[in-house]
DNA sequence: TTGCCTTTGTGACAATTGACACCGATGCGA
DNA sequence: TCGCATCGGTGTCAATTGTCACAAAGGCAA
């Protein structure tokens, strides 16, 4: 049971929905860092963020990984309805960016809140689109853009999630987001502050451009 | 109208929605090479494509390209459904790859018809969950192989869409889809003919593996 | 046949990125 | 304070890919 106070901000959906949402989710706390979900792991519920935000990586069979896309408040993940549905692994990992909140609703409820309430399909067929869109917008980076238009995208959305003008991450980890390697990153990183649009310090980047 | 012939292999869909089908939709054909969609056009119709396939590429803001998927008989193109839904133009490409013809259904029966057939809502998923896999390999493609292992795969699959020995493009049209430049088409075809993987011809490449 | 356009082949070179080695700086805990 | 692990910086070199220049081959039409 989920208070109300945690979904009444989604303005769009019927009360009764509002409710059958909290008595049916469950609350689910994720400190920075924590996996939501990996590849192979199979979904039995749908999660719809709160609070906070979560990373979405895909992984190939050598463990590489490569940033798709990030997920915030009130968005769900696509990959959960189509796992879901079709009853599959997951073949992405969800990782809390930052501290993060979720409800988590069981799967037998998407087909039947469909049919019950239109604002709920609504939001279904949304997330799908979003994240349609955003997967474009992966593909746009990785086969249009080098790697320091890339680096330098991905520290904006980073600072734009929290809306603060710090990106705490280590040359290392935006590595690994980017499938580069931590030298590239440094490299990269030095450039940037050449050209005055960021200020390195340890485990943290300062953004001076809006 | 459309001719019962045409959609009568969609064995999954309920007699009374083929004949919906067949009622509202308008055949079209399409010649290789011809343009279905392009990024800025309003889609006011969902394809159902019934014999040939489309390719689905991305382009960028200078015209560069680079290859999505293929959607082949029985596929629909999740990008008209995300795009009428939410009223929007097309971000991406569709171009026929060979000789094809698909059924136009206008765009108010998409919601109708979730509501009315089950099948349809069931189709209308899985096309969801086909493309957001389709999108995940192309993902897999850039950001984790090589231009070789690209052409290679990409050669394959043209193979198999037509289930045929020859893969019938030039090197500037291979180039163009890997958004890469001739030159490294052609010497990388050199290579997989020295592996024995392919033969070259003039216009032609011959697949010597299954 | 001749001329011309398209397609393919190739060498040379540049830019980007990846890989390795190694060192210095930072910060934490014993 | 010292030791140690983590993080960041840099030089060198290699692999991959992109670019340019130019030539050869194929095929079509006058």
């Amino acid at each position: 049971m989920v208070s109300t106070q945690s979904t009444t901000q989604f303005h769009e959906f019927e009360p009764k929905l509002i409710e059958d949402i909290e008595k049916t989710g469950s609350l689910k706390t994720l400190e920075t860092g924590e996996e939501l979900m990996r590849p192979g792991m199979y979904v039995r519920s749908i999660p719809i963020i709160l609070k906070g935000s979560l990373k979405i990586m895909r992984q190939d069979e050598d463990g590489k990984e490569t940033f798709l896309y990030f997920l915030t408040k009130g968005d769900t993940c696509a990959m959960s309805l189509t796992c879901c549905t079709a009853n599959r692994p997951s073949t992405v990992r969800a990782v809390a960016e930052e501290p993060s909140e979720l409800i988590l609703v069981p799967v037998e409820k998407l087909d039947y809140w469909m049919t019950l309430y239109p604002s709920w399909k609504a939001y279904v067929f949304q997330a799908y689109q979003r994240r349609f869109d955003d997967m474009l917008e992966a593909v746009d980076s990785l086969a249009f853009r080098k790697m320091d238009e890339r680096l330098w995208r991905l520290l904006k959305k980073k600072a734009a999630l929290q809306e603060k003008r710090y990106v705490y991450a280590t040359h290392q980890e935006l590595a690994d987001e980017l499938n580069t390697s931590r030298e590239v990153v440094t490299r990269l990183l030095k450039k940037l502050e050449g050209l005055g649009k960021i200020i390195t310090h340890r485990n943290r980047i300062e953004m001076m451009t809006k």
